[in-house]
DNA sequence: TAGCATTGCGCG
DNA sequence: AAAGCGCGCAATGCTA
């Protein structure tokens, strides 16, 4: 690859029959452009990564990653300008008058799906075509100027340079995880299924969820009684003296009835087959591998959503057909407390660091002598961050108050200035959704002199909402961004991991996986690596290590750890 | 009959 | 209506 100056910078762009590559130096200016026909792309793309290592520049990660992965090209790094573009317009760091916020073509929240979607999305004629970013290549470089501008005229840049890059990185982590996929035994989740819900009976149910309804339809007196409509269910419930509100597991278990067992186990079963059942099995997993599709940035605090296959609602009770292939093991990791430790740190309250540090958090709350045991002073921690008012959680939170008043303060503030219509940013610069049209009517009518009552109290409620959304949203999109930091620097120490030979297994995940320690799932605070046997002790230091990494990146010498539950298994059961 | 709202429950 | 945050999904029932 000849260059007359190695670019910093490579920005894709779409034309009709493949994309236009432009480079850029690191002050953004253009050096020079390449035509690249779509059957080159992928060879283009892998040979300019090995000479300059570019930072990729384009509209949507998935429109281009996806493509590239499956002709096994991986890329470092890159700059997804729709992810970034969210951020920067919305971000109170950003000045008011910044173009960026302008640029309203770049306002694209909704997931483009990346299979079908992606010719569709060019398809101009086609009016339901989903609307994206602008994928031509100056509309790319001109917001990528306006981005850098936010950027460097920003309250604190370096925030918001770690927050872009680290979602960034994000994006091509979430592509990847989709294209390796989670192990996934389908043999092991039948054997499952059968066990618990009896054999597969096609055209019937299964014969102990049968067993199940059969046993409720009896303590209800009424054969024909319908168990999965809500309304007719409550009314048979009532026929038999059962007083409940709802058909909801927890008010059924307070009850004394002998419909309750059979009906709970019933629920439990039916849930099962419904969400992780067959027909979950024979849609969502193929040739060995489960592969959702995760949303960056989908949540508004910055966490991650995913859409089709309850990706990030597995139950625990599958978690056994999560299995390593011949020759590997799973790294199984998750962060102890991350949430609380955000908070400390964030803070910066070296009490509830000293109670977090080494140990179990809440045992370090329990010896600072704020409450007397685990469970309440979880309950008190989790009743602080969401904002409890009631309950035993409500009674605690103050105890905490005493023991912990930065912390508490801080939170406390984020509700106050959510109550008040303000807006709260994360660590590095996420900003809180402005409240709605309807919402600030409602504030402004409840002040006005001839207000109702009910408006008022109306009003009151949303405003404490929206407190309760402001408090938590700090803590939890500062935990994300913990997490996006802990996943960029892990994926990295993987990348650096030597390969195996390649004929370990059938490679399932394609050749880009199958020789290597891979990211192989993500839940906020949890990943799964998949990696060779003979790495797996390297691979769970690299999950240490990046942990300590994204602490350090995130909140500098800030004396706090954020230790990991990480075992190596073949299966993937907690417990 | 399609689209929307509600209910309930799985995950962090 | 889980005392208190953020989600996705399936089943059902109501409405246009």
């Amino acid at each position: 690859m000849d260059a007359a100056e190695p670019p910093a910078w490579i920005v894709l762009g779409r034309t009709t029959n493949g994309a236009l590559a432009v480079h850029l130096d690191p002050a953004g200016a253009e050096l020079e452009r390449h035509r690249v026909a779509a059957s080159d792309l992928a060879p283009w793309v892998e040979r300019a990564e090995s000479t300059w290592s570019p930072r990729w520049v384009w509209h949507d990660t998935p429109q281009w990653y996806t493509a590239l992965l499956e002709s096994g090209v991986r890329v470092a790094r890159c700059h997804d300008l729709r992810l970034c573009h969210l951020i920067l317009a919305g971000s109170a760091l950003v000045a008011g008058d910044a173009a960026v916020r302008a640029a309203r073509a770049w306002d694209v929240v909704a997931f483009v799906e990346p299979d079908d979607a992606a010719p569709a999305l060019f398809d101009l004629e086609d009016p339901t075509s989903p609307v994206g970013p602008p994928a031509d290549v100056d509309e790319a470089i001109a917001e990528f100027s306006r981005q850098r501008e936010a950027i460097a005229t920003a309250a604190d840049p370096g925030r918001l340079r770690l927050l872009t890059a680290a979602e960034s990185a994000g994006a091509l982590v979430a592509a990847e995880l989709r294209a390796a996929g989670l192990p996934w035994d389908a043999a092991a989740h039948d054997r499952i299924l059968t066990e618990v819900l009896g054999e597969r009976t096609p055209g019937a149910q299964p014969a102990k969820l049968a067993d199940a309804a059969t046993r409720v339809r009896t303590a209800l007196g009424d054969p024909a009684a319908s168990l999965d409509s809500q309304p007719k269910l409550l009314r048979s419930l009532h026929r038999v003296g059962v007083l409940v509100e709802s058909t909801s597991r927890w008010e059924l278990a307070r009850q004394r009835h002998p419909v309750v067992e059979p009906l709970l186990e019933y629920k439990k079963m039916s849930r099962l087959l419904s969400a992780n059942g067959w027909a979950w099995l024979d849609e969502w997993v193929h040739e060995g591998r489960f592969r959702p599709v995760y949303v960056p940035g989908g949540v508004v605090t910055g966490r991650w959503a995913s859409s089709g296959g309850g990706a990030l609602q597995i139950p625990r009770q599958l978690r056994e057909a999560v299995t390593a292939d011949p020759g590997f093991v799973l790294v199984v990791a998750d962060v102890a407390q991350l949430e609380p430790r955000v908070l400390a740190a964030m803070s910066g309250d070296e009490a509830l660091a000293d109670a977090a540090r080494g140990r179990d958090l809440y045992a370090g709350i329990v010896d600072s002598g704020a409450v007397a045991t685990r469970a309440e002073a979880k309950v008190a921690m989790l009743g602080a961050m969401y904002g409890a008012t009631t309950g035993e959680s409500g009674r605690l939170v103050p105890r905490l108050r005493r023991a912990y008043p930065r912390a508490m303060d801080l939170v406390d503030a984020a509700a106050r200035t959510g109550e008040d219509g303000g807006d709260v940013s994360t660590w590095l610069g996420r900003t809180s959704p402005r409240p709605g049209g309807e919402w600030s009517r409602a504030q402004s009518r409840a002040t006005e002199a001839e207000a109702s009552g009910a408006e008022e109290t109306r009003a009151r409620r949303w405003a404490r909402d929206r407190g309760r959304f402001t408090r938590n949203f700090i803590v939890q999109g500062t935990a994300a961004e913990w997490a996006l930091a802990w996943l960029a620097d892990l994926r990295t120490r993987l990348h650096a991991l030597p390969l195996v030979a390649a004929d370990r297994s059938a490679p399932r995940s394609g050749p880009a996986f199958a020789r290597q320690a891979h990211l192989a799932f993500f839940l906020h605070d949890e990943v799964i690596v998949h990696a060779p046997q003979e790495h797996a002790e390297a691979a769970a230091e690299a999950v240490r290590d990046a942990a300590a990494t994204a602490g350090r990146i995130l909140f500098g010498a800030f004396p706090l750890d954020f230790p990991l539950d990480v075992r190596i298994t073949r299966t993937a059961l907690k417990d």
